[in-house]
DNA sequence: CGAATTTGACCGGCGC
DNA sequence: GCGCCGGTCAAATTCG
């Protein structure tokens, strides 16, 4: 199912920087070109100080940057002119071979330093972006909330930190890179599933609230973020006290012919039901990436229409998660974050996120909230199209807001990649802001599964991998018995190692 | 032959 | 208490 991935060929400095660059001609274009350039790179980081080289010839070579891509970086492009002459540094005629390949090496070198600002700056702006989420949303939660309870679980899911209680993955986030800035994306997620277990839903009933300690251990554990590997003894009796509920769901709709929506996860078939009011049988999969992973999801045509594929995730993943299935974590755990800690709900939950929201033209589908189901559940329905900021009906004891996940042609069951759609952004759309080009991307990113997959790739490589491994990466890590397409996870990228949902499409 | 899927049995929650 | 229903288990079957 999973198919090569050109988009690979996304992240090429070439791509970006020289659309027309003749240095084609010196410069392979295979598809594993730019992990050689990225190995050039790693071997030599030492010049992270302008170059005056480049600073000289810049403007005058400059190829433009991706229709719009203002990064806000100087993002000069490299020497197209590999014929420069008196160059500075390397002062000799350009004819050898070696002195060619020399020069083009330096090129290299510059091209790769530009690629890793800009990917920084990428990951700091979602990074960011992502901050904000979460402080809108636990200030909306905290305002709809104070008076009533716990002020812990949004003071929590305003804290970058991880939480104690709970983490598996407290030692995959640990990347500094993750620390610096606001949230990252992987504390993000642990804050929010922290905060999935602080919130009380009324309607939860007791199958929801607390207490399914017995289950912990058992094959019913799911939901539970915690894996008993790297349970903490110690806080074991206090994170059981911090599990109100443990089975929010996010539930995802989208247009799609495949039997099953390909998510970035793997996913074994335990069960198969008929459900009630659906000829459609329902399939109960749960997730393998890792053993023990506590993560299922149900997997359901729509009675009414049957090309509506209606994906219910539950549970966090004990596991990093390849890139692949990160974006959609993102989102899906934003709204599941939503659904958390606005828990009772309501238009004000949806007046502030929606305000919020507003700036974020890649925030288009629409997710429903019901807390009257037997387990809190968020829906996103990704079979609006793409009318963003468009709100649709909700039952009355649901809310709606716009939900983080872009429909993205990738959820209709298009098996064929195409490029991150940036969404278009009227004007009437952006709010007070305008956002910048660096959100715009960051917001296609988010939106693009696969385009995530590749630069998280392309990050890895250049952050993530030790000089030693650069490159292709061996599937080592020992959580992930089974290799994923490919793409292994990042510690240095902007995945997210625990998540409470994962979903896209390949 | 091992892994994945299928499918009927089983269990627990819930409503009547 | 009983039946319905959702969810899971596990043996049987299929697949690669």
């Amino acid at each position: 199912m999973d198919k090569p991935r050109p988009e690979f060929a996304f992240l090429r400095s070439d791509d970006f920087l020289r659309p027309n660059s003749s240095v084609h001609e010196t410069v392979s274009t295979d598809q594993k070109q730019p992990i050689k350039e990225m190995d050039f790179f790693s071997r030599n980081n030492q010049h992270n100080q302008p170059n005056e080289q480049e600073s000289n010839r810049g403007s005058s070579t400059r190829t433009e940057a991706p229709a719009g891509v203002n990064t806000g970086l100087n993002l000069l492009s490299l020497n197209t002119g590999i014929q420069r002459s008196g160059n500075d540094n390397l002062n000799i005629q350009p004819k050898t071979e070696f002195d060619t390949l020399q020069v083009e090496l330096e090129r290299v070198r510059d091209e790769n330093r530009k690629l890793r600002i800009m990917l920084e700056q990428i990951t700091k702006n979602y990074s960011d972006l992502q901050g904000q989420l979460l402080m809108a949303m636990g200030e909306a939660a905290r305002l709809k909330k104070d008076d009533t309870t716990c002020t812990p679980g949004t003071r929590q899911l305003m804290d970058p930190r991880p939480s104690g209680g709970l983490d598996i993955n407290e030692a995959s986030v640990s990347d500094e890179k993750n620390q610096e800035g606001s949230v990252s994306p992987a504390n993000t997620m642990e804050v929010m599933s922290n905060e999935s277990e602080h919130h009380k839903i009324p309607s939860a009933g007791k199958k929801t609230c607390f207490g399914d300690g017995p289950d912990q251990g058992s094959t019913h554990s799911w939901g539970s973020p915690k894996s008993p590997t790297v349970l903490d003894p110690s806080k074991s009796e206090e994170q059981a006290s911090e599990v109100p509920f443990r089975k929010a769901r996010v539930s995802v709709r989208a247009r799609s012919e495949a039997p099953l929506i390909s998510d970035g996860c793997q996913w074994r078939k335990y069960g198969q039901k008929m459900a009630k009011g659906n000829p459609c049988p329902r399939a109960y999969y749960r997730c393998t990436m890792a053993a023990g992973c506590p993560v299922r999801k149900q997997v359901q045509r729509c009675a009414e229409d049957k090309t509506i594929l209606t994906t219910t995730y539950e549970g966090n993943h004990n596991h990093p998660l390849p890139p692949a299935a990160t974006a959609m974590a993102n989102s899906t755990s934003a709204a599941a974050a939503m659904l958390l800690s606005g828990s009772n709900t309501s238009k004000d939950a949806l007046v502030n996120s929606a305000g919020f929201f507003h700036p974020m033209p890649y925030l288009s589908t629409m997710a429903s909230l019901s807390a009257s189901a037997p387990f809190p559940t968020i829906t996103l329905d990704l079979t609006q199209g793409t009318n963003p900021m468009h709100f649709h009906r909700a039952p009355p004891s649901s809310t709606t807001f716009p939900s983080p996940l872009h429909g993205c042609p990738q959820l209709i069951g298009q098996p064929l990649y195409a490029p991150p759609k940036i969404p278009v952004l009227p004007s009437a759309q952006m709010g007070h802001r305008h956002p910048s080009m660096v959100e715009t991307v960051t917001a296609a990113i988010t939106s693009d599964p696969n385009f995530t997959a590749a630069l998280a790739a392309a990050i890895s490589t250049i952050i993530g991998a030790p000089r030693s491994s650069y490159g292709n990466t061996p599937n080592s890590h020992g959580e992930n018995s089974k290799p994923f397409s490919g793409m292994p996870a990042l510690p240095g990228s902007p995945q997210l190692p625990q998540s409470c949902t994962t979903f896209s499409t390949n």
